[in-house]
DNA sequence: TTAAACTTTCAAAAATAAATGAAAGTTATT
DNA sequence: AATAACTTTCATTTATTTTTGAAAGTTTAA
C-alpha cells in the first residue's frame, strides 16, 4: 500500500468511527486528515483533499475548535488560517471525555436523579422503578467521577492506568 | 413529579443519551421501558407505551437480543412472547463494551495496523503519517486491553475499580 | 391440515441529519 | 475608506437513517 491510499483509508476508517460515536463523518475526518499532517493545513487544502463545501468545512472546524481538539494557526506572512489538531493522545481522550461528559453525561444524571427520587407509592412497579433508576443513577455518577480521576492523572494516563489495574 | 411523567422522562433521556451514542433512539427507549419495568413485557405493550409499529418494535427488539442485553420469555399458558432486559449494571455495561470492542474497535485496530506499516519513503510527511498512525494504534489497542480487564473483574468491577484507581 | 395467533421481513415513505453555496461578514492592506 | 482576501452563516437541497405497514413466515392447537 501506497502513501496516498493508506492516507485515504485511514481518514475514512476514522470518519466511519466517528459517525458510530455520535459525531459527525465530516468533522471526524477534518480530524483525521489534521492528525496525521506534519504541517498546518489550510481550509482550501481541507476543501480539496475531502472534497467538501466550503461552509461544510468552516462549520465543522467550528465544531473542532470548540471541543478543543483543533487549533487556528497563523503564518506568518499569510493571510490565510491554518489549523492542527491536537496530536497528543492522551491530551486528546482527556479532552474528549471532558467533553462528552459535560454535554451529555452531566445532563443525564440531572434527569436520573430527578426522575429516581419521585415518591413511590406502595406498588411493586413503582418501587421497581424508583429502584432501577437509584441504581443507574449511582452507577453513572460512579462511573463519571472515574473518568474524572483517570484523566487527571494526564501525562499518560492510559499507560499508568493499565499498571495500577493489572497488579 | 408522578410515576407516569417520571417514566416517560426516564425513557425519552435514555433514548435520547442513545442517539448520541450510535444506539438508534427506539433501540434504546425500548431497553428503558424495559430496564424499568418490573415485569416481562409484550410487543403489543412496548407499542402502545412508545407508540411505534410492529415492525420497528419486532426489528429493534431482535438487535436488542443480538446485544445480549434482552431476553426473550415465555409465560405459561400464553401464545405470546415477552420481553426482559438485562438489570444487573455491571453486566449490563460488560456486555455494551465487549460488543462495541468486537464491532468497532477492532475493525478499526485491523485497519490502523495495515496503515501504519506501509514503508514510508524519507520524505517528512511520510514519516509523520507513520509514526502518527502507529502511536494510534498502541493507544487504541493499549485502551481496548484495558476494557477487555476491566470487564474481566466482573461482579462489581466498577466499584473495585474505584477503589483500585483512589489508592 | 387448517386456522388462528402471533412475529418477521422489507420495499416504500417519512423523518432526521448533513452538506451546499451564495450572500453577508470580517480583517488586513493600500 | 475602499478594496481584496479570506471566513462564517443559514435557507435550501441532498443524503442518510429510521419507521411504517402490509405481506410473508412461523408456531401452536384443535
Amino acid at each position: 500500500m501506497e502513501f496516498k491510499e493508506a492516507k485515504n483509508k485511514f481518514v475514512q476508517t476514522w470518519g466511519a468511527l466517528g459517525s458510530q460515536w455520535g459525531i459527525n463523518k465530516t468533522m471526524a475526518q477534518i480530524h483525521a486528515l489534521l492528525m496525521v499532517s506534519n504541517e498546518p493545513v489550510s481550509m482550501e487544502d481541507i476543501m480539496e483533499e475531502l472534497q467538501i463545501s466550503r461552509g461544510n468545512t468552516s462549520m465543522n472546524l467550528k465544531a473542532l475548535m470548540d471541543w478543543g481538539i483543533v487549533y487556528k494557526e497563523y503564518k506568518a506572512g499569510e493571510r490565510r488560517e491554518f489549523f492542527t489538531a491536537e496530536k497528543d493522545l492522551d491530551e486528546l481522550a482527556v479532552k474528549i471525555a471532558r467533553e462528552r461528559s459535560k454535554r451529555e453525561i452531566k445532563p443525564a444524571l440531572k434527569i436520573l436523579k430527578e426522575v429516581s427520587t419521585i415518591d413511590a407509592n406502595n406498588s411493586a412497579e413503582e418501587k421497581h422503578f424508583v429502584d432501577q433508576t437509584s441504581k443507574l443513577y449511582d452507577f453513572v455518577l460512579k462511573a463519571d467521577n472515574m473518568l474524572d480521576k483517570m484523566t487527571e492523572f494526564n501525562e499518560n494516563w492510559l499507560g499508568r492506568l493499565v499498571l495500577k489495574i493489572m497488579k
